[in-house]
DNA sequence: GCGATCAGCC
DNA sequence: AGGAATGCTGATCGCG
């Protein structure tokens, strides 16, 4: 039992998803009890708090202690508290959650800036480029001026739309690229001003004095268990090559000598796909260690030497499963007609025929319960999987299926992440876990302890999951830093 | 202030 | 017949 409880968690993991837990939200819910606001303790005045006359913040103060006793209190008469998820994991995790947050990430400065130089140039010749070729001045970040230059004033052919016009998505300039040069400049342009505003400018301005973030990692948002990352989202930084790739490489150690090192569980979603299905040829394929996606791939295109597009388009498919795909989802995401997407995720199931037969009892168990749940006994309802509107239905459907799957999968890291702070903490160990991204957990490590955290963190996370059909598998990689740890 | 659009990651 | 990928956060635009 932790030493503290979180009114906060227990609501959440009664039912995750569902919107306003505030405490003043809660308190009308269940007690019909309206809170004092803030805007009427400061007279609508905009007061900072320690500007609250003292006996109004006093009142205001304990009626937030008040109101958190008696959603406690409620907790507990309605077993809330006894949740094994809540005690085993979320409850425990609070603490190295707030280690990690204080503990903060090591961004060099430098490097982010001479990023950001790069960036400017690339994206000062390209507006220029852009103008001369659309032959007028405009804002190339705004979509709706994008839409009037590219279809209004150039005539270029119309794509699907949006609520308010023609869409300018990266996937339709994709598709006019190679006859408008002008579309792949705006692709480009865009790419360059997200990555020096959200990383370059964002990750700098929330740097401190030691060049340190601290990210707020938040436990009760997602409606499947997995954690979000904000101010800065240190779950969303660049991970692909160019320039973007370099974003990774101003993540480096704090010590003298020191390294990064990342452990990430290797097609952990596909391996439990495997393991919750019991389907025997994906459980065959990990046991004899055969990439997935080409395994996939030889089904999908049966008597041909697999190429790499055909094992890219397997790995879509088996991707596709696990968030619960259609033929036109597919089609879209791979730009090929829906007959083709069709057919390969009909010899899918036709090959892992009990990944169908899982997914089948998933909806229907859901459908009779109103909810899904993961290995660990993680919940969610899911009210509309009832509903009769076919396209509500089949978005439930959807999260019906990728709930149990996903939410599983961030049970596991979270208890690797109890496991591990225990370990650095039993051993006074220096090193530093500092991240976590949902199937990767990052670590700022001293020299002479790198070898037994690679060897004992492998160790926990592959055993978080007792008596399965076939092993986790976690890759750990290191470098001078967080690009070069992979 | 807020919805819409776009884009980054798993 | 039509709509259509799971789960997130952030920057920006543009309307009100």
């Amino acid at each position: 039992m932790a030493k503290y409880y979180d009114t906060l968690l227990g609501e959440y993991i009664k039912n995750p998803g569902v919107r306003g837990l505030s405490l003043d939200k809660l308190a009308l819910k269940n007690d019909n009890y309206e809170m004092i606001s803030y805007d009427q303790v400061t007279n609508k005045k905009k007061l900072n708090f320690k500007e609250v006359e003292l006996d109004s913040a006093a009142i205001y103060s304990a009626e937030d202690v008040y109101i958190t006793n008696q959603i406690f209190l409620q907790h507990k008469e309605e077993g809330t508290t006894d949740i094994k998820i809540l005690n085993d994991i979320e409850l425990p995790l609070l603490e190295v959650l707030m280690n990690m947050e204080l503990t903060g990430v090591h961004i060099n400065r430098d490097t982010l800036k001479g990023i950001g130089l790069l960036l400017e140039n690339e994206i000062d010749s390209l507006e220029k480029t852009i103008i001369h070729e659309a032959g007028e001045e405009f804002n190339i970040k705004s979509p709706k001026q994008v839409g009037e230059v590219l279809f209004e004033k150039l005539g270029l052919p119309k794509g699907k739309k949006t609520k308010t016009g023609y869409s300018v998505s990266a996937d339709v300039l994709g598709e006019l690229s190679h006859e408008f040069p002008i579309a792949q400049n705006i692709v480009d342009y865009r790419h360059y001003s997200k990555l020096q505003s959200t990383y370059v400018e964002g990750l700098l301005d929330l740097l401190d004095d030691n060049e340190l973030v601290h990210t707020s990692y938040n436990s009760a948002v997602t409606t499947t268990g997995r954690l979000s990352s904000t101010k800065p989202n240190l779950q969303n930084i660049p991970s692909s090559h160019g320039i973007a790739g370099e974003i990774r490489s101003a993540f480096v150690s704090r010590f003298e000598n020191g390294i990064i090192m990342a452990a990430d569980y290797s097609q952990v979603e596909v391996r439990l796909l495997a393991i919750m299905s019991g389907d025997e040829n994906l459980l065959g394929a990990f046991k004899n260690e055969i990439d997935i996606h080409h395994k996939t791939a030889e089904f999908i295109f049966p008597g041909s030497t697999i190429t790499n597009n055909e094992r890219k388009i397997a790995k879509a498919v088996n991707f596709g499963v696990i968030y619960g795909i259609s033929g036109f989802g597919l089609s879209k995401m791979l730009g090929i007609n829906m007959k083709d997407a069709k057919i390969y995720i009909d010899k899918f199931y036709e090959n892992y025929p009990k990944v169908r037969e899982y997914l089948d009892n998933t909806i229907k168990n859901c459908e009779e319960k109103g909810y899904v749940e993961t290995m660990f006994g993680r919940r969610r309802y899911l009210p509309s999987i009832n509903d009769r509107n076919s396209i509500i239905k089949s978005a439930a459907n959807r999260e019906a299926i990728n709930m149990p799957i996903q939410g599983t999968n961030a049970d596991i890291i979270k208890i690797a992440m109890i496991k591990i702070a225990e370990f650095l903490k039993r051993n006074s160990l220096k090193s530093k876990m500092i991240m976590q991204v949902h199937d990767e957990l990052v670590f700022d490590v001293i020299p002479e302890e790198k070898e037994i955290l690679k060897t004992e963190i492998k160790i926990i996370m592959e055993n978080i999951v007792q008596d399965i059909p076939i092993p986790l598998k976690v890759d750990i990689e290191s470098g001078l830093s967080w690009k070069e740890a992979k």
